[in-house]
DNA sequence: CCCGGGATTCCCT
DNA sequence: GGGAATCCCGGGT
């Protein structure tokens, strides 16, 4: 008997703790995302952990702005961005208002909402595709700037609720480079996974592209 | 499977 | 101006 996910909601005590207590225990919790169409859920499987204004990979080292200010402000809250000139990617911003930190959300299982979220990702050949990697996951969710700011510890009724779900034990947990990340804030184990787990995504590591003249 | 190149827009310098 | 917390597709092995 496997036991079923606790779906009491995450309280926001939860992320107002150092980011990387925060980060491998995420693994396996369950988060929800009403859209229009119906609910989505997602068992988290892969995380990264950015450490405010100490950590050079962070968007927000180099202080605040028009784009990260939710970081700056209450845990339990979602950031999210725009890159690449086509994707967005969502955290949760982690410690007390002004620490800045936050948890990037890497890849997940769908576990409820299967076909909407196929609809958002009709290139996913399996399921295990339709939340690999942090634009496929919000992709997968419907998530874009228009959800910044978002909390995820609010009222039930809320785009997105955090739940308990079933935690990771420690054993599982894996740590590695972040990916994507360049330079100084490349060093740091602060990638987060669920040991052997099919929906989390392949490491590679950065690469610098050329520009076309 | 692995690797490399192109896409496309916003943000900060 | 130039890079970005990425993805997809095509080609080779």
């Amino acid at each position: 008997m496997i036991a079923a996910p606790d779906r009491t909601p995450l309280s926001r005590d939860f992320f107002d703790r150092p980011v990387l207590e925060v980060a491998p225990d995420l693994l396996g919790r369950t988060l929800v995302r009403r859209t229009p169409d119906g609910p989505i859920e997602l068992r988290l499987t892969e995380v990264e952990a950015y450490d405010g204004a100490n950590d050079p990979g962070s968007h927000a080292f180099r202080g605040q702005t028009a784009r990260n200010t939710v970081m700056f402000g209450p845990p339990g809250h979602v950031y999210v961005y725009f890159t690449y000139g086509m994707w967005h990617c969502m955290n949760f911003v982690c410690g007390p208002p002004g620490q800045a930190s936050g948890v990037l959300l890497r890849a997940g299982e769908i576990t409820e909402g299967a076909e909407l979220a196929r609809k958002r990702r009709l290139s996913a050949r399996y399921d295990k595709e339709l939340a690999k990697g942090p634009a496929r996951l919000a992709t997968a969710l419907g998530v874009d700037r228009a959800l910044d700011g978002a909390d995820a510890c609010g009222p039930p009724d809320s785009p997105f609720t955090i739940l308990r779900g079933t935690p990771v034990p420690a054993d599982q947990v894996r740590k590695g480079p972040r990916t994507g990340v360049s330079g100084d804030g490349a060093v740091h184990p602060w990638r987060f996974w669920v040991a052997d787990d099919p929906t989390v995504s392949p490491y590679r590591a950065h690469t610098p592209r050329r520009r076309s003249t």
